[in-house]
RNA sequence: CGGGACGUGGCGCAGCUUGGUAGCGCACCUGCUUUGGGAGCAGGGGGUCGCGGGUUCAAAUCCCGCCGUCCCGACCA
């Protein structure tokens, strides 16, 4: 039998205010130099921040002090959530495979599966659409019942081929999701509306800078769908806008108006030309002398139904997503097979005279003007070829949009901007609900299928989004919205000191003003350490206590986006702070 | 999945080409001094050099295999 003294032995005092933190003897792990293999800004500056720690690739663990930064995230999140009368639950990371089976997911590359003891297939869960529609499907039986929103914040696994770039892409993250269950489409609809107006809340009050954007519907399936974007160089994704934002999709569906080339007169018929060891477009511009978007560039790829023959104008390219709506999955065709169906080498292919069993898919663009193509013969092109006049072929925007060319609104020319996902919401219709029998009664006792939604939010990649936005050579400089603190005092002296006791009182009166507050009060440091772990921490205040402070003041307050220092009166120096806090957080 | 780079005390790195006593800075421990922007001096602890095999009298170093981590690519002919 055990039994407790409550002498306890751990040093560390517990705070008797709610939120806030004296330092000493806190684990809080900064690093002096960047970690040797960090490359993104946001993963340089959590290591060193001491905001988490690796433990293998694509997993990492959240120290205390990243943690309260992902919890304010959350908090906001929640808030946000139930305003919008979303409803918090929690569903299990394992799932039996027979679920994910139901709706064609089980198996996907990116599924991490296991067996139980008995030998029960299970998988861990990606996401929840299947699980929160098997529970719906048993729960949710009349109109009356309807409509739904239910949301978590649950761990999701997912085995990347590449994680990357610190917390940005990782195997195992936290999420939240929420699911919307409506009778109708125009339910669909007002939940839908409902989420993206919570969205923009979550993500203003989270001090980033965002875009909502159209986006693919990708492994999630359903009829439409945006994402949410944070511009950061680290980002994986590109979207394409104007600059008013007027329009905005992600490059895997965005479209444009192309340039028109000026192609001139060309023949009455394809001619063949000799063009020795030209294999490139670039190449093929500087031989011909003509402009890259008069050349069609011919990519071969093979999917279930066999070869396709993509082409595009030579100063674009054919986009994976794009053209696999056409054909389905597909890999690149390998050099043999192409020179089966070609009779020629990658560098020298084109459409005319291929074998019937290709399928040619040209681009929209490609509609108008005559081309050079390759002539399906080594070292030789043909130039003036026409679609319709010399070779037949479906055609479909395949094609990326470049930078430079107009918008489809009018509104000016396109820009691509790298972007850092850090939400996105899915109308997911019938996708689930139908196959794993999700369905109700309506009023005239008729079975209806439910109408879903899905909406997601990585809290971790909002923070690592917000270190992207917010950092200077000192360190990071967060929104006060998610700090993870919002005044940081640095002490300078022992904690019984005079200066440490006057700190110690301004740390209570600050806390009681409903700010949470950081007390550098560990001892033995000199001040200069405690200042540059303060701008790597990068606490949207920061105020100094020391000797100089007492008795008379001032005190020393600094803002960390600005780096201005200002010195206010010792009387009414909490409210003073508190005010200077709430100018900031007005932003 | 393809290509590349890197694995040496906790962190950042040198040493490897040309095999022969494992080194530097930071961090850590002790003492003294110092204390408003990553202190100084003195002393000290800590590494079977990613793992396995091979060559050799001798391997961090050369060879083979594996593992790990990061970066680029994964249609762009």
């Amino acid at each position: 039998m055990s039994e407790g003294t409550g002498s306890g032995a751990w040093r560390m005092p517990a705070s008797p205010y709610r939120g806030s933190w004296r330092l000493d003897g806190r684990f809080w792990p900064t690093v002096r130099d960047d970690p040797a293999d960090a490359e993104a800004i946001s993963h340089k500056l959590s290591v060193r921040a001491g905001l988490v720690r690796q433990l293998a690739a694509g997993l990492y663990t959240v120290t205390p002090m990243g943690l309260r930064v992902i919890q304010r995230v959350e908090a906001i999140i929640r808030e946000e959530m139930n305003h919008i009368g979303a409803q918090e639950l929690l569903m299990p990371v394992m799932h039996p495979a027979e679920i994910w089976e139901a709706t064609g997911r089980y198996g996907l590359s990116e599924q991490f599966r296991l067996e139980d003891r008995g030998g029960r297939k299970m998988v861990l869960g990606m996401t929840h659409e299947e699980i929160v529609t098997w529970h719906a499907a048993r729960e949710l039986r009349s109109y009356r019942d309807l409509p739904q929103s239910w949301y978590q914040i649950q761990t999701k696994l997912r085995d990347e081929p590449r994680p990357k770039s610190g917390m940005l892409r990782v195997r195992e993250f936290t999420m939240k999701d929420s699911y919307s269950f409506d009778a109708d489409e125009a339910g669909l609809e007002k939940s839908y509306e409902a989420h993206s107006a919570a969205y923009a809340r979550i993500f203003d009050r989270s001090g980033l800078l965002w875009y909502r954007v159209e986006s693919d519907v990708g492994m999630m399936g359903g009829s439409g769908a945006h994402e949410y974007m944070a511009p950061s160089p680290s980002g994986e994704d590109v979207v394409a806008r104007t600059a008013s934002g007027s329009y905005a999709a992600n490059v895997e569906l965005a479209v444009s108006v192309a340039r028109e080339p000026d192609f001139g007169d060309g023949p009455v018929a394809p001619e063949e030309f000799a063009t020795p060891g030209i294999g490139s477009i670039e190449e093929l511009a500087g031989f011909t002398g003509q402009h890259p978007a008069t050349l069609a560039k011919s990519v071969v790829l093979v999917a279930d139904s066999g070869p396709v023959l993509a082409i595009v104008r030579g100063e674009h390219q054919v986009h994976e997503k794009k053209i696999a709506h056409l054909i389905g999955e597909h890999r690149a065709a390998h050099p043999e097979e192409i020179r089966e169906w070609f009779g020629a080498d990658p560098g020298s292919l084109g459409p005319i005279g291929v074998s019937d069993a290709v399928r040619i898919v040209a681009d929209s663009t490609i509609e108008t003007g005559h081309y050079v193509t390759g002539a399906n013969r080594e070292g030789f092109h043909l130039r003036g070829v026409v679609l319709g006049r010399d070779f037949q072929a479906e055609t479909a925007d395949i094609r990326t949009v470049i930078e430079g060319e107009a918008s489809v609104d009018g509104q000016g020319p396109i820009e691509l901007v790298p972007v850092i996902e850090i939400g996105n919401i899915f109308k997911l219709g019938k996708k689930y609900s139908e196959p794993l029998g999700a369905t109700y009664l309506d009023e005239k006792g008729q079975e209806q299928v439910i109408i879903m939604g899905s909406y997601g939010i990585g809290p971790a990649r909002v923070a690592m989004a917000a270190i992207e936005q917010g950092h200077d050579e000192n360190g990071i400089i967060w929104p006060t919205g998610i700090a993870p603190f919002d005044v940081h005092i640095v002490l300078i002296g022992d904690a019984d000191s005079p200066q440490g006791e006057y700190a110690g009182m301004l740390w209570g009166q600050l806390s009681d003003l409903g700010l949470e507050v950081l007390l550098d009060d560990r001892p033995g440091l000199r001040p200069g350490e405690k200042f540059v772990e303060a701008d790597l921490l990068g606490c949207p205040v920061r105020v100094t206590v020391g000797k100089r402070t007492l008795p008379d003041g001032p005190l020393e307050v600094m803002v960390r986006r600005t780096g201005d220092k200002s010195e206010i009166a010792l009387d009414g120096a909490a409210e003073a702070i508190r005010a200077l806090w709430a100018g900031l957080a007005a932003g």
